[in-house]
Order: structure tokens, then C-alpha cells, then sequence
DNA sequence: CTGTTAGCGCTTTCAT
DNA sequence: ATGAAAGCGCTAACAG
């Protein structure tokens, strides 16, 4: 048939007996006139030839790749759910997206899937917070490449147009309360000091927290990393003395989980006598038992808005009603930031005999 | 500077003063003969245009990608492990794994990520099982796709060279060997019908077991996906009657997990009156209280094995070490299938007064 | 409505 | 040791 092994247009072009441009035009659906005779004949040809277009030629040509990035931290949980609902989001627009796993934040690889995103000339990155250093990213972004960044703190505003964070802060602080109104009459913040900018986002809500809740009770903050689950569960333990309940806020679910598990061999009832929010609102957290409070992550909605706001930055046309839904987010960012409300699930690990449960269930 | 955005080679080759042929020789350090001084000059040049080569140009004109095609299920757990050792085998040898997710095997979106995959002339495909259609398998296998599926089952050998797959059946076996050791009187398998292929491996194993080892036990398979949760565990604690304890080896750790939570709401004991194992090894399994006994599925040498296979067959060469590994593993291969052992985690939920747990320990 | 043609950025003979 | 030139497959003016 032809030197290689797929058809190409020119073959499609032969097979239906009009010229490449021809085919060219039918296969991109282009608003220029054609015959209708005409489109039948190409995608016949296309059928019988099996033609499938060759996309680096495609993009090669019209200096696009239509193809975004995205780099998270790891494939697990959140960021997993985030990935596969951005692909969807950015595909409505024409978009495709390349997802890396940075490999639990190693720098190396990181470097390797940054540099392949460029050559590949994407049109527009998308990162979690920590997973692109500084150095990176202030070169890629000076070159011109829209970018946006989701649940990252800190970063200075020549380098980010925007960032699309989930509000731990305001979480963290509705936990305390939470713990506060269910009686604890202690409260600790167990926190992971590489958690990094979202560590210190739950300790400023954790501090605020009580401060306008539970300014009287006993409170600390935490350090995992240093002390190791038991010892953080020792250590909350100890200082809670006789003000029973306490109450355990963790960085996370598995770490909620892991010190459950404490409890439980230890004969420390939960909730009755220490009571447990996690965050991420994970699988295992609503069939734990007994099941874990925690807060879930509106991931359609921060995609959504990812998506939207990149696109746009790419300078496409959005849509009426993503158009509307970009704006009135955008009306309250205060600062590069657009803040995103997490949902509280309440359930039996914070339970209180004389209160029924409150907030959403599960 | 030049016309579009970045620079391109021409723009290179300008700087360094030499010709455009010699810039792509140098980047792509080729064997031919070139002057020091030339060298020097063109990385230079590179530096400080900030160069970077255009994929999509180097690839039309190679006619090749040097990337290969990842579809899984989904981002989690097992999987997500697979994509992120996979990527990093493949690199080894000079390709970039692309991933796609297929949003829990929904049918239309595969497509489109096979489709693309295509379009983007992939130089070969490693599918999950269950992850792509019969149609588009042969349809791509014709064309003359390397391809190679893992943990799939029932593929006709003209579509499949090799499936390298973990040997759920053998594990489900071992499964019913332990529970029997540890002095399981009757035990059940609660599996998932949508588990397809996977599930199916699982049976077929444990019904071995139980013929080996426990042929006097009482024993059944249950279906969760039609009798529920609760449905499952009433349904073998009526079977099992006065003949405790009753081991209950489960599709997977989530499930395995959900049965445990039930057992705690209704006070049964695990492990005293209920034993559990579970498949995947997930971090809960071993976090759980209490522990859950486990299959660790060795994901290394499954990518591993999977990569070398794919690289062989798209005729590249392979380091002497890989290529033993591989040499290895496919003499013992039967019928176009690659089995790798799981290695079960013994954990509390089995554990027997009487017996120190046995097998690997974490 | 359809065809001609000039690129897109890079690799790869083949000369020199 | 280096360069000229012919593609790779496709898009996008621009003519007709």
C-alpha cells in the first residue's frame, strides 16, 4: 500500500479522490463549505483506510499540542480523584490531559516529567503546591506558560496567577468547634510537619479555632514526624489530665486511622473518651468503626475551576454557564487565592450521647 | 527574537554558527565523529537560548514516539502503584509511559483514551485486563500494536502475546489453607461478580483449597454484590451454625474491612469468632484493629516483567539483567501466561491462641 | 466548493 | 567533521 505502516492523509486523499486539503477540512469539521457529496467520500475512505490522524504532525502544524499537564504528588486518594475529574473538565474544551505522579515529591523526577511537559509543548500546567520547586516554576511560568496551582500556599504573586485551595484552614477551625460543642474539654492538633503548606493552613484554623471556640480548654499542636503515633496519643493523653473527652484533630484520615487502632488495643474508647476528626473524608474513614469524622474535598468544584481558569488563561471562549461559575468564585479570592469550603461529615467518632450527630452524613 | 515563542534549532544552529544538521547531532550525542570546539559551541548556544528540543517535531520526523500507553481502571491503590513503577521501568530504557485512567471502566471513555493513544502513534500498549473492550483489542492487536495485558484472563492467544498476572488463584487457595490451620471450621469466600476475570481466578482457587486442604469444612461462596454487606456475613454465620470459627476470605482488603466494621457494631469477635483475609495489602489492612490478614501484591516485578516484555517485543535490546529476569520468568510460562506469587501478610485477624502467626509478618 | 503550496521543527542520508 | 536537502504528516492561507 504505502512506504509505512499507517494510511496517511495523502492516502485517504487518493483513496477518495480529492485533494489532502479537502480531507484536511472534512476531518476537522471545519465552517468552510463543502460538498456534501464530497464529505461522504472522505469519510468513506477514512472508514475503508482505517485513517486515524497522526496527532504530532496535527500539533506540529498548528503550533498547538491542545494538551495540558498536570503534576501531582501521587496517584492515591485525593489527588487520583482530582486527576480523572480534571481530564474529564479540560476535555470539554478540546483539551487533553498528561498526568504525572511526581513519585512522593522526589525532585528528580519531578525535573524529568517538567522537562517532557515543555518539550511536549503543552499549553498549560497545572501542579499540586508542593510538587514543583520554585526554580522550576519561576523559569516555566517567565517563559510565558499559563499555569495554575491548587492547594499551595506561599508562592509569590509574579509567579502564580492564581492558586485554587481547599480551605483547610476554615476546616480546621469548624473541627475545633465541632469538638468544642460535642464536649471535649481538651483538643489537640496532630500534624505532620511535612504536610508543609497545608500543615500550616490546619494549624492557623486549629489556632483560630480555639480561640473563638474553646479558648478555656486544654489545647496543644502536635508533631507526628517527632513523635510517632503513640507518642502523639501519649503525649495528647497526658496532657488532657482529667479533662475528658479529648479530642484528636488529624492531618489527615490515616492518621485518624492509625491512632483509632491505638485506642482500640489500648481499651481507649472512642468516642467516649477521646474523640477523632480526620481530613479527606477516605473510604476506609465512613467504614471504619466505629466511622470517622472528617471533611470531605468538593473535588468537582476545584476542577472545575482549575479547568476553567486555566482554559481561560489560555485564552479560549468558556462557556456561559462555566463562564459564570469561574466569576462568581472569582468575586471572593482575595489575594491570588481562591478558597474552597470543605464539607464536614460527622459520625460516630465524635459522637455525644446528649447531642445528635450535626453537619452532613454519610 | 525569532518568530514564534521559543526557540528552535535553526535558531541554535544560528548562534552556535554552524549548520542546523550538526545542532541535532549534538543533541542527540549521535556516534558520528564532531570537533570538541563544535560541541562546546552548540551547548552553549542550547544554554543560552534555552533551547529545548520540540517533541512533536523529533517524533514525526523519527517516526516513532518512544511512548508507550498505560490504561488502568482507576488512579487507586494497586493501580496507582502500578502506573508509578511502570513509568519508571520504562524510562530505563528510554520511553515515556503515558497513564490513563478509564473512570472505572466506563466504556466511552476507554475509547477516547484508546483513541488518542493511537493518534498519538504509541509504540506500544499495556492494558489492564478488564480495562479495554474485546473490539478495540483486536482492532488494535491486528494493526500490529505491541501490546501486553496484565492480570487479565480468557484472551484469545491471536490478540494476546502475554498476560502477566498475579496468581490470584493460588493465593485464594493458600487463603483457604491458612484459615484451615488456624482451626477455621467453616469458610466462606465473599466475592464480587463485577470482579470479572479476577474474581472468577479467586473461586476457582479457593475451590482447590478447599478440596486440598479442608474438604470436610464447611464451606460456601457467597456474592456481596447481591447479597450486601450484612447480607454476606448473616448468610455465613447461618451456614457456618455451631461450627466456629468461621473464616471469611474476602475479594479484596475494602471489603474485608467493611465486614470487619459490622463485626465490631455487633460485637463478633475477630479473630476469636470471626476470621478475615483479605487481598491487595492496602495501608488500612495493616492499620486496622485489628489487622488484617493480607495478600502484598508484588508490584515491582509485575511492572518489572511487564515493561521488559513490551521493550523486547517492540525490538529493542535488553540489559543482560533484565533480560535473565525475564528469560526466567517465561520459562515457566504456560499458555501465554506469566503467574507471579502474592505473598500473604498473616496479621491478627486470623490469629490463632494456639498458633504463632506463619508467613511473612509486617 | 476544492486544490496548491508553503511551512511546522527536526532527523537523516549523502555529499563534501 | 560538517552541511545541504529531502522528507515526516498535517494545517492554513490563498487561489481559483
Amino acid at each position: 500500500m504505502s512506504k509505512s505502516k499507517q494510511p496517511t492523509i495523502i492516502d485517504v486523499a487518493k483513496e477518495a479522490g480529492v485533494s489532502i486539503a479537502t480531507v484536511s477540512n472534512v476531518i476537522n469539521r471545519r465552517k468552510v463549505p463543502m460538498a456534501k457529496e464530497t464529505i461522504r467520500k472522505v469519510e468513506d475512505a477514512v472508514n475503508r483506510l482505517g485513517y486515524r490522524r497522526n496527532v504530532m504532525a496535527t500539533n506540529l502544524s498548528r503550533r498547538r499540542s491542545y494538551e495540558l499537564g498536570l503534576i501531582i504528588p501521587h496517584f492515591g486518594g485525593y489527588y487520583g480523584r482530582f486527576a480523572e475529574m480534571l481530564e474529564q473538565k479540560v476535555h470539554r474544551f478540546g483539551y487533553h490531559l498528561s498526568v504525572f505522579s511526581a513519585a512522593g515529591m522526589n525532585p528528580e523526577i519531578e525535573r524529568r516529567h517538567l522537562e517532557l511537559l515543555l518539550q511536549r509543548r503543552v499549553d498549560g500546567l497545572v501542579s499540586h503546591g508542593l510538587a514543583m520547586s520554585m526554580d522550576s516554576t519561576r523559569q516555566i511560568v517567565g517563559g510565558g506558560m499559563p499555569l495554575v496551582i491548587f492547594n499551595g500556599w506561599g508562592w509569590p504573586g509574579d509567579m502564580v496567577k492564581l492558586a485554587v485551595n481547599l480551605d483547610f484552614a476554615k476546616a480546621s477551625s469548624e473541627a475545633v468547634r465541632h469538638f468544642h460543642e460535642n464536649g471535649c474539654r481538651s483538643i489537640v492538633y496532630a500534624g505532620r510537619r511535612k504536610g508543609l503548606g497545608a500543615n500550616e493552613q490546619r494549624i492557623q484554623g486549629f489556632t483560630a479555632g480555639i480561640q473563638d471556640y474553646a479558648r478555656e480548654s486544654i489545647h496543644a499542636i502536635l508533631d507526628v514526624d517527632e513523635l510517632g503515633i503513640e507518642g502523639t496519643l501519649d503525649e495528647a493523653l497526658k496532657l488532657s489530665g482529667e479533662q475528658k473527652p479529648l479530642g484528636i484533630y488529624t492531618f489527615n484520615d490515616a492518621l485518624a486511622f492509625e491512632i483509632l487502632a491505638v485506642c482500640h488495643a489500648r481499651s481507649i474508647r472512642v468516642p467516649e473518651d477521646v474523640k477523632l476528626i480526620g481530613m479527606d473524608n477516605e473510604l476506609f474513614s465512613k467504614a471504619s468503626f466505629p466511622a470517622i469524622t472528617s471533611f470531605d474535598m468538593p473535588v468537582e468544584l476545584q476542577t472545575s475551576l482549575v479547568a476553567a481558569f486555566l482554559i481561560k488563561q489560555i485564552g479560549e471562549e468558556l462557556d456561559e454557564e462555566t463562564e459564570q461559575l469561574l466569576d462568581a468564585h472569582l468575586a471572593r479570592k482575595k489575594d491570588r487565592e481562591l478558597l474552597i469550603d470543605l464539607t464536614m461529615m460527622a459520625r460516630p467518632s465524635t459522637a455525644n450521647a446528649e447531642r445528635p450527630l450535626r453537619s452532613a452524613q454519610s
